[in-house]
DNA sequence: TTGACAGGTAAGCAATTGCTTACGTATAAT
DNA sequence: ATTATACGTAAGCAATTGCTTACCTGTCAA
């Protein structure tokens, strides 16, 4: 068979979808099957399956086997790519952590 | 395509191409003109166009002409919306607040 | 003016995406 | 065993994406 599962880490571009994130949204609540996620979207189940498949093979879900449902998992860590590539930029529009630092030690405010 | 006039607001697709990213990348250095950015690229100049028409529309950039050049602009506060939907999962892999405040206080030890 | 340069736009294309319906397979209930 | 349920997968399709080459306009220099 396949040995190597065709994993496509594609993290930005399974989060460009708004129905992925909104899935990833549903998932970080609870975990949930198929058929519960599909009860969120107009769209048919299969098009629910197949973009819970393009999260699977980004690594951002997993999925456990329950009887005959398949209960998806939100993987949070892998938004990493994400995030850091965000926070390059957190400094141009906010300078979040020189605020944040001023915030967090104004009991030992100093120069 | 590059179709229809109207903006389209998609920064979610519009960062979802890797060389889009690398594009805001260099940006975020500095403005620059097509051609200086076409030199870091494999790609046509017109791809490169193409690209920057694409991050024009969803208004992560903006162009100011100089003379016979366009040069371009990166907009951070356009990240907005990746950044603060990133951010409600901040809790999930690393209480990222909880750490930056034990970083800051570099005072006392840390990990 | 003529020419060189910057860069947007059109047309064409292969590949990919996002959806549908139809079907297959495994599990659960009877 | 039969039937219903859960869900993946295949096939087919329209729309979109990402690229190319060819062409166009606008600006600077002589």
């Amino acid at each position: 068979m396949v040995a190597t599962p065709n994993r496509e880490p594609d993290v930005f571009g399974a989060i460009s979808h708004s129905a992925r994130r909104h899935m990833l949204d549903l998932l970080a609540e609870a975990d949930r099957s198929v058929n519960a996620m599909a009860a969120h979207f107009k769209m048919s189940r299969p098009a629910v399956s197949q973009h819970l498949r393009v999260l699977l093979d980004s690594g951002l879900v997993t999925e456990q086997r329950h009887g005959r449902e398949r209960r998806y998992h939100f993987v949070p860590e892998r938004l990493g790519p994400v995030r850091d590539w965000i926070a390059e930029y957190e400094q141009f529009w906010d300078d979040h952590l020189q605020r944040l630092q001023n915030q967090l030690s104004k009991g030992a405010k100093n120069d």
